[in-house]
DNA sequence: TATAATACCTACAAAATAAGTAGGAAATAG
DNA sequence: CTATTTCCTACTTATTTTGTAGGTATTATA
């Protein structure tokens, strides 16, 4: 499976944020995307890192989405949310492994593929998921 | 991930019997190929169910591959050995579940990605897996 | 017909990954 | 000062994948 559910969280939380127009506690948002919140935490702390969204301390903190929605593409808040977005482990976490990797005849194959599917995420925003479009 | 450690197992040992003309026992098979034993043997089982290999039992028995390996696509070969091709759970073992399936308005994306991939896997054959050509 | 080699089958075990939780520390508005 | 909120570390649980054990059924051949 290529997007497991945190990465489909952390998608939802996105477009969850974009769909109010300021700053929104993540309690609230969890709640509002059926995320489970201590789950969210940790995935809003990924998002927060790599500069997706910001965020606010203290009472009436939280978060909120630093780009319109149309400039996330899918394919990046995956990379960063997913383990690994490669379609095998053979050019994923373990590609530096495989002894067979310099004359594998697959390999070819796979990096097209992980290549494909990158394009396509690629062609997708945070806006084509946002409902009532 | 797409393709697990299963399905590449699987194309090898295709590949593998397509490298033989006729019959090949499994425990030279596997050797070959660095499948362990056991593991390929569950392997061979679902092939010959598949109908993609055929086997003969008993001394000097073996299997051998039915069609030309130009005759296999990928993704046929994967559908039958992975346990889901699709990109996510939502457009697969639990596609049922999701009550949010009918207004979800992520679904349409999985779905294209699932038909992106299918597209991709099956214009290839294993014939463009065997070395040396 | 006995034997050795082979595929076939069921059930289990181990390892790896993904999902989720607990319990607090640090910051900040009011 | 207090309530609310993000931030952080560590742990637990669930699920999936990978692999193994131990045998039964079949067949060529000596």
């Amino acid at each position: 499976m290529i997007v497991s559910t945190r990465g489909r969280y952390a998608l939802r939380m996105m477009t969850g944020l974009a769909g109010h127009g300021g700053s929104v506690s993540l309690r609230e948002l969890a709640e509002e995307e059926e995320v489970p919140f201590k789950y969210a935490e940790a995935i809003a702390r990924v998002l927060v890192k790599a500069g997706f969204i910001e965020s606010a301390r203290g009472k009436n903190g939280g978060y909120r989405l630093v780009r319109p929605p149309e400039a996330y593409t899918l394919a990046e808040v995956l990379r960063e949310t997913e383990t690994s977005l490669s379609a095998t482990d053979c050019t994923g976490r373990k590609e530096a492994e495989c002894p067979r990797a310099a004359t594998c005849p697959t390999l070819p194959v796979w990096r097209a593929l992980d290549e494909t599917v990158n394009e396509f995420l690629s062609r997708y925003t945070l806006l084509d998921l946002m409902p009532n479009r």
